[in-house]
DNA sequence: TATTGTTATACTCTATAACTATA
DNA sequence: TATAGTTATAGAGTATAACAATA
């Protein structure tokens, strides 16, 4: 299949790379029945103080509105806590269970295997250009 | 915010890179209507003689049953054409349009302004460094 | 009035199973 | 029997509008 100028595209190459990486990330987290999106959230909340429901959504750019179902299950799993946040009778301040910070423990074992893994055909150097500009996209 | 080491992981900065390339992508493509999906397979159909529709579909990591309606959407548009397979009456055999191939030379243009623009951040070299990379990591 | 979180809803993308018509 | 395409459907992710409670 001629591919034109298709591999030339960024926007195509992230894509692919980005399918083939979390093809391998959500295996990994699979046995856990945790989600990239609720990774992501556990760390946040293991290295803040009581932040705020919106404030974790706004930083994983996840809309408010979507990140309730997502609180939902992390908390119906006993995973983390939500309160009313003292100072602010609107705000929900989250927290993480010992059940929560357990599980991300081991969440992050299984995330360095899958760096490694998924990183394996890159070297340290190549690993460490690469890091830096994606950030440079991200912005 | 803390965000730990998600800003270590591989597959976080992948995704946010996407995310943030594919916000511009849509924006420059909402003119014409098109996905970059569509404008994929569109490439795809100018560059093959009368591919069948499930190389098409393979070769853009679309399941068959997924890749239907985007042909249908844009065979209605006039784009592209759908015929049975002379050699083979299960196959369906594809093809652009006049009007798809000067959709498609537009499109050429608005992409080729995206990819300046995402790219802008970057040098040269290191644009050229990235798609190596990505292009590790897809496999 | 504005902000925080929530509900309801819709739209897209993706995945699977079952079907048809051809081979 | 196997293959190419299609249909139907279910699930996840994402977007917006409207609402309640609080500021």
């Amino acid at each position: 299949m001629e591919m034109g100028r298709l591999p030339d595209r960024l926007g195509y190459r992230l894509r692919r790379a980005q399918v083939a990486v979390f093809q391998d990330l959500f295996r990994e987290l699979a046995e856990f029945g945790i989600t990239p999106a609720e990774y992501s959230a556990l760390t946040l909340l293991a290295h803040n103080q009581a932040p705020r429901a919106g404030q974790i959504a706004e930083a994983l750019g996840i809309k408010p509105a979507n990140f309730v179902r997502l609180q939902e299950k992390l908390e119906g799993r006993g995973l983390i806590t939500r309160e009313r946040a003292p100072d602010d009778g609107r705000a929900m301040a989250l927290g993480l269970t010992d059940a929560g910070r357990g599980l991300l423990a081991a969440l992050d074992q299984a995330i360095e295997r899958h760096d490694v893994r998924a990183g394996a055909s890159l070297g340290v150097d190549d690993r460490a250009t690469l890091m830096r500009l994606l950030g440079v996209l991200a912005g």
